[in-house]
RNA sequence: GGCCCGUUCGUCUAGGGGUUAGGACGCCGGGUUUUCAUCCCGGUAACAGGGGUUCGAAUCCCCUACGGGCUGCCA
């Protein structure tokens, strides 16, 4: 370690092979927020050495999804792919320094290899210190052979030769020291036989030749992060070793496991930022966070909460008081569940914090996808504000206010049987009667006058606000009913109430 | 199987030798002289087990159990 300060210079280093899904997100996340905290630098680099899976579209999804979030970077996006030469010449020195070794096992060797193991009782065998000298690699073949092979262009891989003796061990942010005995760590291949290198090696090169100072990036890295120390020894960049920091995975709500691709669809949940749809094949179709109406900030606030707190009692946070909270230290070290309802409650009190525009721009889309036209409806800020304080996500907006828009729909039938009584019906048509010749038909003095007439009929509300209620909007909840009707207007209102006993009744009691 | 990491209410977690073990989600119950999906109030519920260390362990150590990650020419 040198006690030099350096730049915090942080990296998120996704690979394109799809949409990022809601760990990658936390990750990134992480990472913004100590580069935040710290006035560091935040990178983007795109990881995408695995040609084989690498899907069109995919870095832009990367972006667009974390620019949704609210995640920028200051440098960036960099390549792997335009790195190759670098990742070539940098590898030499890891072979002079014998480091790193030729190998020239097909793949049907390797499995040859694995399958021989398992039946000396080698449960699962590995291309290391054990294995390494039946193999066929510039280990074991003569210098000549070795030098035939690479002049006629015989198909090879690079491995990381991991010595026989001693200890690696790191002082990782979150889980303190870690450490591993070399002997049981494998050769990992460092460069693939079609010339490009694997994340070990990329990794470590990108990070050291972007200065990166810490890296923030998931448990799953753990256990081969020994091997990327080991990589720094040999190159002779001990001294530039970032500060890791492993944080815990997010888990499947319920069953075994981290969460996966898959797990939205199982679950009836997101698991993705944003959709990622259009696709060929409907099983690579995703919903995101976006459509299932939750706000951006929301979504961080409860990945921030997934695997972090405080240590104070709030709760409810934006991104700048985040960034001003964010320390490794509260960190958690163990993997934390998905939790659907609380990512619900999350978004629930953010739409309440929104200011009424942006609640409006947020359900919009919503509004337009379930066919409700507002464009021309003024009263539609006051239909979102009776709205606002009561749904969890955008989607439910559509739901919430139908009625406002259309006089057809479902009527609430276990209401009706409880209610619809023949000794109300009188009153109901009264009522309704009288109403109507309210000569102010707002809200409070609708309130008044219906209280007033219940009053002097030995009524209470819940004999007939229920009635009204379903009459007007089907449904047995919502906001307030006086506010409703202030807002339908007599000329919707009366009608509905005109034929709602014919149709109580043909709801049957 | 091996290695690494972990384990406080059902879930997310606070707490790091002496606490009535705190909060939040969910759930349950009340209230808001109407509904409830909002809001308010209240309640239920946890230190994985066993050994140490200590006057005293949820907190420190060891073992066991359980969980997770890795164990690919994927990242």
């Amino acid at each position: 370690m040198n006690s030099m300060k350096k730049a915090v210079r942080l990296r998120f280093a996704p690979s394109p092979t799809g949409p990022l899904h809601i760990g990658g997100v936390r990750t990134a996340l992480f990472n913004f927020l100590f580069v935040k905290k710290h006035q560091g630098t935040l990178l983007l680099r795109i990881e995408d050495t695995d040609r084989s899976r690498y899907q069109e579209g995919a870095e832009a999804y990367i972006r667009e999804s974390l620019e949704w979030c609210g995640i920028q970077f200051d440098e960036g996006p960099y390549r792997q792919s335009d790195r190759q030469e670098i990742y070539r010449q940098h590898v030499g020195k890891l072979l002079d320094a014998e480091y790193a070794y030729y190998a020239f096992d097909t793949v049907e060797d390797l499995d040859r290899m694995r399958e021989e193991e398992k039946e000396k009782g080698n449960h699962v065998p590995k291309y290391d210190a054990k294995t390494r000298m039946q193999m066929k690699n510039s280990l074991t073949l003569s210098p000549e052979e070795v030098e035939r092979r690479l002049a006629s262009g015989d198909p090879y891989t690079i491995r990381l030769r991991m010595p026989e003796e001693g200890e690696i061990s790191f002082d990782d942010a979150v889980r303190g020291e870690v450490s591993f005995a070399t002997r049981e760590l494998d050769d990992k291949i460092i460069m693939k036989s079609d010339g490009w290198p694997t994340y070990h090696l990329a990794n470590v090169i990108d990070d050291y030749t972007m200065e990166i100072s810490h890296v923030i990036r998931g448990e799953e890295w753990l256990s081969s992060t020994a091997h990327h120390i080991y990589m720094y020894r040999g190159f002779g960049w001990e001294d530039h070793i970032p500060q890791f920091a492993h944080i815990p995975l997010i888990l499947k709500p319920s069953g075994k496991g981290k969460l996966s691709k898959r797990d939205g669809q199982k679950f009836g949940f997101p698991v993705f930022p944003m959709a990622w749809k259009n696709r060929e094949k409907a099983e690579d179709n995703f919903e995101g966070f976006d459509s299932f109406g939750f706000s951006p900030a929301a979504v961080i606030n409860f990945l921030a909460f997934l695997g972090w707190n405080p240590g104070t009692e709030q709760e409810i946070f934006s991104m700048e008081q985040l960034i001003e909270a964010f320390s490794l230290k509260q960190v958690a070290k163990s993997g934390a569940k998905f939790d659907f309802d609380k990512a619900r409650w999350f978004n629930q009190q953010h739409l309440q914090d929104q200011a009424p525009e942006q609640f409006l721009q947020g359900a919009l889309p919503f509004l337009k996808q379930a066919g409700i036209e507002t464009d021309g409806h003024a009263r539609l800020s006051e239909i979102l504000g009776l709205v606002q304080p009561r749904v969890h996500t955008y989607q439910e907006v559509p739901t919430a206010c139908h009625f406002f828009y259309s006089d057809r729909f479902e009527l609430d039938v276990k209401t009706i049987r409880k209610r619809w009584k023949p000794e109300i019906k009188p009153h109901f048509e009264a009522l309704t009667k009288q109403l109507s010749e309210l000569p102010d038909f707002e809200s409070s003095s609708i309130k008044v006058f219906v209280s007033a007439y219940l009053a002097e009929h030995g009524l209470s509300f819940g004999q007939m606000l229920p009635l009204l209620r379903v009459a007007l909007t089907g449904a047995a909840a919502g906001p307030d009913l006086f506010k409703i009707m202030e807002l339908l207007g007599r000329e919707e209102v009366f009608p509905r109430f005109a034929r709602a006993p014919g149709q109580f009744e043909a709801q049957g009691t």
